[in-house]
RNA sequence: CGCGGGAUGGAGCAGUAGCAGCUCGCCGGGCUCAUAAUCCGGAGGUCGGGGGUGCAAAUCCCCCUCCCGCAA
């Protein structure tokens, strides 16, 4: 039997999960790192990253150090003499010392169609851009972000009212099955990773919460997309009486109102939200202490939501 | 012990001790070429569970279960 390929794995999220199991049944996965865990959630309880829970179950072994970009790591990583790495929605960037200690280099899942979308955000990316298409690019990791050769790069269609979650979904499966046939082919020196395009690069930011609050005075399917972009992280929100009113789902469609952007209408029996251009349509919310529901349920309870400006 | 809100007909909500209500939906009927229209009538609730206090509890007290927002 021929030995398997020692490699260690660099993730964190849930992204991450079908990439480490498709790697697990190639490679000798020697070392998973992943973040440590973190008080989250109601309560405020420990938690552990999807990473680490899927690779306590295959087995593996996993750290979780704070800070990467010291000797003593380095170290740890060296003495587990992997001839590649793999590194798919880990959350922190690597230090350049690190990066050259596999001989094969380190590879990067990366779910865009590189160069588009570089950085930490490429599926909200891709939908508030409004592309058709989108994939993922496997990469050889350089000192620039998202920056080294391409090995492989797969493309699918974005549903057109897709949300992230169903995208991501879809991405990391397909992340899982380019992994598993690309890297014994490039291990092997069968694959030539090719330079990417500098000059058509795309980049997208951290999301952070202020991002979710929606602007009424944007256009309606500018706000359509952050809804689908933003969903679950940072999500998206309006407030109705000082308190957060959570906008779940929603479409654009033409149309003109008189009243002022944010303000909610009655169109054609179900309430709309008027904004900068075009309507909003088809709402589901979740107000703060409740459960998800469609605006014409919430409308039901809040007697004055028709007519109300939302800020 | 991170902070906080909630559970009331099928759905969404009001109701701080004295006959359980509102909007929507549903069923039947009227009007109508038609409906996101409108009118008349009707069904549907042991008020999350258990215990306590009261002449009287959805409402006050104690315990339990479930759900959610903030924060990360």
């Amino acid at each position: 039997m021929i030995e398997k390929t020692r490699v260690i794995f660099f993730g964190t999220s849930a992204f991450a999960v079908p990439v480490l199991e498709a790697l697990s049944a190639v490679a000798d996965i020697r070392l998973v790192i992943t973040r440590p865990d973190a008080p989250a959630g109601r309560g405020k309880n420990l938690q552990s990253s999807p990473i680490r829970a899927r690779a306590e179950s295959l087995n593996l072994n996993v750290l979780t150090p704070g800070p990467v970009n010291n000797s003593d790591f380095y170290k740890v990583i060296d003495n587990a003499q992997p001839e590649a790495a793999v590194l798919a929605a880990y959350g922190k960037i690597l230090p350049l010392e690190l990066l050259r200690i596999p001989a094969k280099g380190f590879l990067n899942v990366h779910p865009s169609l590189l160069p588009r979308h570089r950085g930490p955000s490429p599926i909200s990316g891709a939908i508030l851009a409004g592309d058709a298409q989108t994939g993922v690019t496997l990469i050889l990791l350089d000192q620039e972000m998202d920056h080294g050769p391409v090995i492989a790069q797969r493309s699918i269609t974005i549903e057109p009212h897709e949300h992230h979650p169903s995208l991501e979904q879809r991405l990391a499966m397909l992340a899982a099955e380019m992994l598993q046939s690309s890297l014994l082919p490039f291990l092997e020196g069968r694959i030539t990773p090719q330079t990417q395009n500098h000059d058509q690069a795309t980049f997208t930011k951290l999301l952070k919460r202020q991002d979710g609050l929606i602007d009424w005075s944007q256009e309606a399917a500018t706000i359509a997309k952050q809804i689908r972009a933003y969903d679950p992280w940072p999500g998206t929100a309006t407030q109705f009486h000082n308190q957060p009113l959570k906008i779940l789902d929603g479409r654009a469609v033409d149309g003109q109102a008189s009243e002022p952007a944010g303000t909610v209408i009655n169109h054609l029996g179900q309430p709309a939200f008027v904004c900068g251009r075009g309507l909003l349509t088809h709402i589901m919310v979740q107000p703060a202490n409740g459960k998800p529901m469609t605006a014409a349920d919430f409308a039901n309870g809040q007697r004055d939501f028709i007519g109300h400006r939302l800020g």
